[in-house]
DNA sequence: CGAGGAATTGATTTCCATCAATGACGGTGG
DNA sequence: CCACCGTCATTGATGGAAATCAATTCCTCG
């Protein structure tokens, strides 16, 4: 991997270290092995397949506190890229000291490791009903509304306002589409008083609409 | 849930049973919530999501051996509904004696368990890979690729003939296709001489160009 | 046989990709 | 301060892949 910029820690452990990257550095390549597992702590990040021809599909967006994966705390294996959206900050921790932490009260560690598999799946398959059913501003009001979410459990939202630093290319490469695509999209929901993305901020003003496209019933 | 026909075991117990169903029974609804984890012990069923308008996602299909779902062993609340393909013989057992048996001996249990979802949620990154990135034909030929390496864990294959009970419907809800086009490309490959599908029998003439269409490098 | 679902085939339409040109910024250096 | 550049977003024109509509034909199974 690329410790790009290993922080100092102010009191150093060696079970737990830090580091930066700036935007758009990929931290992590598919099918890489790592004896750490990560934690987003600042800044957004995404996680990537990437093809052979270079064709790319983002498979999801990492917020603060995400762990990369669920799945890293018994894989050292990468099935997936990283790549940081914005400034990242990222904390790694040893696999076999989280492991023996979890063992030591399975009682409590068990249901969240569960429950945290689950959720991945769940959004796993939510996506692959999205991009196999439904058509382009139903797949990109969907990624809205699962984001929004995501946000609001971390953000205070106000006015409808949400920090979004995503590109119009980021949002196709999520659901499956072309930039050229996206725009024309977005532009509806503009005209039609929907959503306006612009400028990193996703501003909602007409969420009944919003959900009523992407709610996937 | 609806224990269509209960098989009376030949030692009873009351932390396992069985039961059958007929083809295109579904076994189970999505959002239910079940006190037991089951597996396909015969047949082919599959797992699906449905929209309120109808439309219908294929999220993967079960094969004998199968765990309805890994993350069942711990979620008492379905994901996702089951409908039997062919007719099926199916397996419950207690969720409760399933998760004592594994906290007995954790040491064997917890990797295959996270293995196993780890699997599961690999399969479904490539899968919205698949769908996000991919041509009719190289959504397709993945599929047979999937499934055929699948199929050939558990039967011997001669002259490259794989049972296969699907319609092509089943396939266009997988793949996120209608079954017109499926028709279309299964006819393209046919006198193309990569595979054909008929008869419940997917028989295979040109691996190494099913490959190149459907490896998802 | 005959009936009904499944598959195939053809004609047409729709949606989205592709190609291409333009404009809006933000940074950089002269 | 302004010319230059690269990135991103927008817009228009065109083409192509897949959906849709509509008949048949082919199986399968009573």
């Amino acid at each position: 991997m690329g410790d790009y910029e290993t922080v100092a820690s102010s009191q150093p452990s060696n079970w737990q270290h830090h580091f930066l990257a700036p935007a758009s550095r990929q931290v992590f390549a598919s099918n890489e092995t790592s004896p750490d597992i990560y934690v987003l702590c600042t800044g957004w990040a995404f996680r990537f397949l990437q093809l052979a021809d270079g064709r790319r599909q983002i498979l999801g967006f990492l917020l603060p506190g995400d762990l990369f994966s669920a799945h890293s705390l018994f894989e050292e294996r990468f099935q997936f890229s990283v790549k940081a959206l914005t400034a990242i900050q990222v904390s790694g921790m040893k696999r076999a000291e989280v492991q023996s932490r979890i063992t030591q009260n399975p009682a409590t560690a068990a249901p969240a490791i569960a429950k945290s598999c689950s959720a991945e799946t769940e959004a796993s398959e939510k996506m692959i009903t999205a991009l196999g059913l439904c058509s382009a501003e139903e797949r990109i009001a969907y990624l809205f509304l699962h984001l929004m979410r995501r946000i609001a459990d971390r953000n205070v939202i106000r006015d409808d306002r949400y920090p979004f630093p995503l590109r119009q290319q980021h949002i196709a490469e999520a659901v499956g589409l072309t930039p050229v695509h996206v725009s024309r999209i977005l532009g509806t929901f503009r005209e039609r008083g929907i959503a306006d993305l612009s400028h990193g901020v996703l501003e909602v003003s007409d969420l009944k609409e919003l959900q009523r496209l992407g709610s996937l019933t």
